[in-house]
DNA sequence: GAGTGGTCTAGACCACTAA
DNA sequence: TAGTGGTCTAGACCACTCC
């Protein structure tokens, strides 16, 4: 029985999805080879590889040549977490944003912040720091350094009204980054700007980006407190 | 020249990179339909489709029909973080895991928390109270509620050698769920568990898994300060 | 209505890897 | 070495949506 009714490959993924959830499958189990699902399914193989390709990147089944196919034993579970100028985050929330530079000033950062950019760094930065409002509120304290070996316009751009950030997208594309969560103390300084007590528990954003090896940006975002970042799994 | 070497989907997709890196493709251009493209780089439509495809999931293309391909104008920075048990976690630290059952209980939950979750729940639920450690220290203490109407199973189980959270994952398999991550401060309990200040600043996930509308758990996990969730973008 | 991406097919060859 | 997934092709039809 529980033939699949179309031959999509989202059919195909929705029963396999429910052989797996019904135990049809068990986890560590091996599932058929493709050739055998596209005759059971009476489908092209393509198809069938279409399906299990999109449950193997979901992170529900564990496929390898020649030993095959089988449901995860401990399916990692994805995250995916977009994440959007904070200005349109904002204005997804149905608050209105708002962006007022606090800071820009050129110098060289300090050595420990270098030592996190890693590889040929000895160049002239630009210091910028910022704050987001939501409906008036902060909302995102942010402190950035902009590498201006790799993008010496920077230089001539004051920041006051388009946020770093937004500029950067439009003209320096990317090619690596990372990017780490994490919760901290709020400084002084940020706990100002946030309007919240020095201490409290902040979400925090680090995230760097290069082009190749070169350093662009590194910039830690501090949200004011209380802020949750959501997803579905 | 810039002509694509190969003909897998691999290497368009990295000829097309290079395009919009390089501005050759700049943000908010259309780009050529497929067929152009697979006449261009000598291949088959559908290879240029895997290709496409695939830069379009990674947020750097817009695609729709009839309206065509065009570069992204804001890249959504999409994050993919992967959520392993907590005991692989550890290990891929190269740190030893160890765990231990703190609280067992049954009970209604309070009210707070049966709004979050929603839906028809109004029976009895498991409390669960949990510490990982890494090399003997804290490492994350985790609070979690487990509905008994969905797994009566978890009835019997004493959770004191196996996590609640591996046993779930081979027991109720999940088809939908929420996460949320946040920064939340010591409570006088967490710390005690984490052998932390109380009011520290701790990285939080709030996961809650459904099997359809009902609730399977709700659990919270605090991590020991200093705790960063890393990953590439 | 027409142009674009989305998908399916049937077949083929390739790449990896367990046995 | 043999079996499995990974990919490519050439063609076709479909679904969506802009004009």
């Amino acid at each position: 029985m529980s033939g699949p009714a179309a031959k999509t490959w989202q059919a195909i993924e929705s029963e396999v999805r429910r052989r797996i959830h019904t135990r049809v499958w068990a986890p560590g189990d091996m599932i058929p080879n493709e050739q055998d699902l596209a005759d059971e399914f009476g489908c092209a193989r393509a198809t069938v590889n279409r399906a299990l390709r999109s449950l193997s990147d979901a992170g529900l089944l564990e496929r390898r040549r020649k030993a095959g196919t089988r449901v995860a034993l401990h399916p990692v579970r994805k995250a995916t977490l977009s994440i959007p100028i904070i200005r349109k985050e904002i204005a997804a929330r149905g608050q209105k944003p708002g962006y007022r530079r606090l800071l820009r000033r050129s110098g060289v950062p300090p050595r420990d912040l270098l030592e996190r950019l890693g590889g040929d760094t000895d160049g002239i930065f630009l210091h910028v720091q910022a704050l987001h409002t939501a409906d008036g509120a902060p909302f995102v304290f942010e402190d950035r350094w902009i590498n201006l070996d790799v993008v010496p316009e920077a230089a001539e751009q004051p920041f006051d009204e388009i946020s770093a950030n937004e500029w950067l997208v439009r003209t320096a594309a990317f090619t690596d980054g990372e990017i780490a969560f994490s919760a901290s103390a709020a400084s002084d300084e940020a706990a100002d700007h946030l309007q919240c007590d020095p201490g409290a528990a902040i979400f925090t954003i680090e995230r760097i980006t290069r082009d190749g090896t070169r350093p662009i940006t590194l910039v830690w975002q501090y949200y004011r407190p209380g802020f949750r970042m959501q997803t579905t799994i």
